[in-house]
DNA sequence: TGTACATCAGTGAACGCGCGTTCACTGATGTAC
DNA sequence: TGTACATCAGTGAACGCGCGTTCACTGATGTAC
């Protein structure tokens, strides 16, 4: 296990996620669209010209980005929304969740939600590309709800989109109050509570 | 009536217009942030050093583009929320004028959803004070429903908050229709309505 | 283990280019009398 | 109505600067024998 990989790829790796992280800290101000390649190679101490040895563009940057910020995110959304405990704690769980998630990576989550419709086609579309892939996970555990025997496969993607897209909304929110009081904070998390529960009744009553 | 505004004020105000239009249209292909001045006033064909008659910065005419894109859209916004028909009718009509909307002004569309979470703080402020404004607005118009009398007014804001979100997603789903087929347009807005309905059903219920 | 050669991540100089901003200006429009 | 002066939207030259990309390079790491 001592040399799986190289001195000299094991080094080339370092230099890429220095590149990487000093791009996701420079983009906390500013979009991609406008993000140098001189400057991230400034920030981690390397010639301009290194940065060809790794990426092909920002662009090219941008989408390795959206990989490291939702790549790793699957498996903690198939296990948010399924599990048979009550639809309430389950709600109570998952706005905690993303909470914790955007205190522990605010600026992978402020990228996501600058970039999703911002100024840079394959990025746009890597983001998009991701999102596509949680709907239908999300579908794919509601369908496994007894509650979801009646439904159509369009509807239960249509809820699933509803799910995803309120969970951006709220971590989006949550970013907002990254420097505020807890006051706030807390505002905030009965506010996406009170959200979640309300699609959820809709949800129970959907095939009345 | 002839000449309220002179000659001078009037070709002024003419150019500003080109500015704001010719910058809307290069920010279809780019977001704000790298947005250059000698390319905006190059489309309209003016010198660059003109811009400043007009605007500060390239971030205060965002700011201008915001007052553009959504400032007249509160009479809209009142009038799609409130009305006394039945739900079934006023989801399908909202869902239309949405889409209707966004073939009119698809730049004014992109523009917001691109710089709601982008690079300039100063145009993320403009669009954060606009939305909160139509937030109080559409709760203003809830609360005018018998449907509402029993609701506290934080959950009032909480589903206001609800549909104005709906309504952005709707938009920019819609967006990138534009040059899909009538089918996948017909596709998108029936999810549309069906996320509504399950919202409006969660409404209904929400005091149950 | 030691040697000779190949690979390749990172370097540094050089390039042409477009940028934002300054400044003094021009000449049409506006105003006072 | 005509004249003399003021205003000010738009000009054009000039500036210093940082950008992305090219190229031949270096020297540590890797590999074959």
């Amino acid at each position: 296990m001592s040399h799986i990989l190289g001195v000299r790829q094991t080094q080339k790796l370092k230099t890429r996620q220095a590149l990487l992280d000093a791009a996701l800290r420079l983009l906390e101000e500013q979009s991609l669209s406008s993000l140098g390649l001189r400057e991230v190679t400034r920030a981690v101490g390397v010639a301009p010209t290194a940065f060809y040895r790794h990426f092909r563009s920002i662009a090219d940057l941008g989408v390795a980005l959206v990989e490291e910020a939702l790549g790793s995110l699957h498996p903690m959304i198939r296990t948010t929304v399924s599990g048979a405990d009550d639809s309430s704690r389950r709600i109570t769980r998952a706005v905690e969740l993303i909470a914790r998630h955007v205190d522990a990576y605010p600026a992978h989550v402020r990228f996501i939600a600058r970039e999703r419709h911002g100024g840079v086609q394959p990025v746009r579309e890597a983001i998009r590309e991701q999102l596509a892939r949680f709907g239908q996970e999300v579908r794919d555990e509601l369908a496994k709800d007894t509650e979801a025997a009646d439904w159509g496969d369009d509807d239960l993607l249509m809820l699933a989109h509803l799910y995803v897209d309120q969970m951006l909304i709220t971590a989006s929110l949550f970013l907002e109050t990254l420097e505020s009081s807890p006051e706030e904070r807390e505002r905030v998390t009965r506010v996406a509570e009170r959200q979640m529960r309300l699609i959820s009744i809709g949800r129970q009553h959907w095939l009345d």
